[in-house]
DNA sequence: GTTAGCACTCAGCCTCGAGGAGTGCTAACA
DNA sequence: TGTTAGCACTCCTCGAGGCTGAGTGCTAAC
């Protein structure tokens, strides 16, 4: 299936390009003008009817152009798309001129970079925040607030900060705090919320003997923090920018792609599991109808998905109809997260040095 | 213009719930037929012309039926809807069950709230997040992490926690950070963070004598947090509820709404200015045309305020089309915010009981 | 003041036909 | 054998024309 003749590629590549552009049928003849091929229209009429049985085309009715099915695209994005395109390095410079002050608390860089790329794409962008739960602990603290209440801070790897109320059985006094933020500490950092297991917990309880009543809370505490961090986190930008398209010209199906945003099982579903996927230049393409949720069927998403220490932790997807301009979502993309990770190893290390480099400019 | 006869009155009302169900131009016919007033379709007529010259019905074209314009809506809204409507206690109820156990944390109980109200309504509802700018500071706490950073955990009235991450000029201590973390805790507990003016900045300037270096950094924090603050928050959820009524079905003037949605800037002109509003049962409402804003003017805003502490610090809206079900969004507003400032002050107050009542269910 | 009646308006819907884009097929050509 | 020109055919799109029905304003009578 994939012996295509190099003119038939050439000819579906041609049937693409001309269908991202204008999100109309493309016939014959029009390719036969616009390509290189110099070639008629009757012999590229040939060719798409052979294409059109070979699945890569079809025909919305009898006497209508071709559009790119989702195995065409498929066989766009594997096979012509990948050579010639250069990313553009523009957008990296605005990334990093406009993100450099933001760079030291993950949360925030990784919302701003969202909308930097649904403005630069024009397309719906998600991202999935940093799951703590893969994160190492940096650090614990317990805040006394109250005659019945406390806060637990918990740091992690990448600066990331989470807050826990939590109820306590009495009054803490703030030495009792740091007392207890010691032995967490002293405990945890350095696990990742995984790794915290019943042996751990056990010693902790051991350790706070004197503290036992407290001590139940504060489990408590860390145990729902940990179950919340089950619970991926999703930030949807620019979400009203699909309604530019024709393809959603329709309310009803608009409205039930823009309701898929907003839930976040559906949404997961779409973006997929990207545990599997490794870190760096490696993206997913989804088209189509290999979406399995309905609404989604005309769409495409691109992911790519980002690491702290090594460890892949959360992914960004740009959501687009299946008329989507890949190679431009695939370099942006591809461009702001080697910068964005560029970024974050540069902010883990340096901390280690006396002065933050700062001269690359001009 | 407010000595209509009793039954000029009588007909704007019919014609306005008839026009809420059926968003449909409503005639003569009908109004003679479904309202109890017992008049031919001539004589309603007759008052239609009236009501239209002065002002509180329009006519889309000359053979269509009357719609009420955003005046005949304010004179519905300000004089005929006032009586008779019994709030429905059911959703209170709802509202309890179901946030009881998120009552600790101010920020996700207002979003949890949001999310109900859009759900009860069928409408978008905007939540504006507390303004901590404008709550008492409870506690502040500074933990150290590396070697060149830190976290500045701020607490405030209604335990909304905020961090706040900042690159220090060495690694500070644990102790260092306790020391500091207990002279801005002496000079700042119990301020607004407007009330942080140069006079109490200098005190801590001066207690903190041998810590100069962090000082600023420290200081810097604090001040970026407040003005932060300054940043509204916003939260909007079921924001594409409004694509299911008729008059958006329109797409441009769908992503028009939706897009407003979006920015905070535009959102919040549309909310208003609620600093001017008391707090409690005190709602706003800007129907139609009384928005500013182009793509608001479809719309209806109905507001109303939260507090903390006795000081108004943010704000709940519910937004719709102007066909909007008044009577059932002031009532539901209304009761949940009653029972959203009863748990606030309930929070507020059971930090001083041995064990928070909770036996009236049932 | 109310009502019946009538002429009038106009959006919505249907139908019909022309126009045009595009196809598939066949036959001729290099 | 691959390519091309030509032609008949399909079917969508769009606009014109006509009909219908809801609704109005006006007038005259009660």
């Amino acid at each position: 299936m994939d012996d295509l003749s190099a003119r038939k590629m050439q000819i579906l590549q041609a049937i693409i390009l001309n269908y991202l552009e204008t999100a109309e049928p493309v016939g014959s003849r029009t390719i036969s003008r616009r390509s290189p091929l110099g070639l008629s229209s009757a012999t590229i009429r040939n060719e798409m009817a052979d294409l059109e049985e070979l699945g890569f085309i079809v025909q919305p009715h009898t006497s209508a152009g071709r559009i790119p099915s989702s195995k065409g695209y498929r066989l766009y994005v594997d096979h012509l798309l990948s050579s010639g395109r250069i990313p553009d390095e523009n957008e990296a410079r605005v990334l990093t001129a406009l993100l450099a002050d933001k760079s030291h608390q993950l949360d925030t860089l990784l919302k701003e970079m969202g909308e930097l790329l649904s403005v630069l794409t024009r397309y719906p962008t998600v991202v999935t925040m940093p799951q703590i739960k893969q994160t190492k602990l940096k650090h614990l603290q317990l805040i006394p607030l109250d005659e019945r209440s406390a806060i637990l801070v918990i740091v992690t790897d990448g600066n990331i900060v989470r807050n826990h109320v939590l109820k306590t059985a009495r009054a803490l006094t703030h030495e009792e705090g740091d007392r207890l933020s010691k032995v967490l500490n002293d405990n945890l950092q350095g696990l990742t919320m995984e790794e915290i297991n019943l042996p751990v917990i056990q010693k902790i309880r051991r350790e706070l003997g004197a503290d036992q009543d407290i001590v139940t809370d504060l489990l408590d505490a860390i145990q729902s923090t940990v179950q919340y961090a089950d619970d991926v986190e999703l930030y949807a930008t620019g979400t009203t920018n699909i309604l530019d398209f024709p393809e959603f010209s329709d309310v009803t199906r608009a409205r039930a792609l823009m309701e898929v945003f907003q839930r976040k099982e559906e949404m997961l579903q779409a973006i997929g599991d990207t545990k599997t996927m490794g870190p760096g230049r490696n993206l997913r393409i989804t088209i189509g109808t290999e979406n399995e949720l309905g609404p989604m069927q005309d769409c495409s998403v691109v992911t790519t998905t980002y690491s702290v220490g090594g460890r892949t932790i959360g992914s960004v997807s740009v959501i687009g109809p299946v008329r989507m301009d890949y190679g431009k979502v695939i370099s942006t993309l591809g461009g702001i997260m080697e910068d964005f990770q560029k970024m974050v190893r540069g902010e883990e290390e340096n901390k280690f040095l006396p002065e933050p480099p700062r001269q690359d400019d001009q």
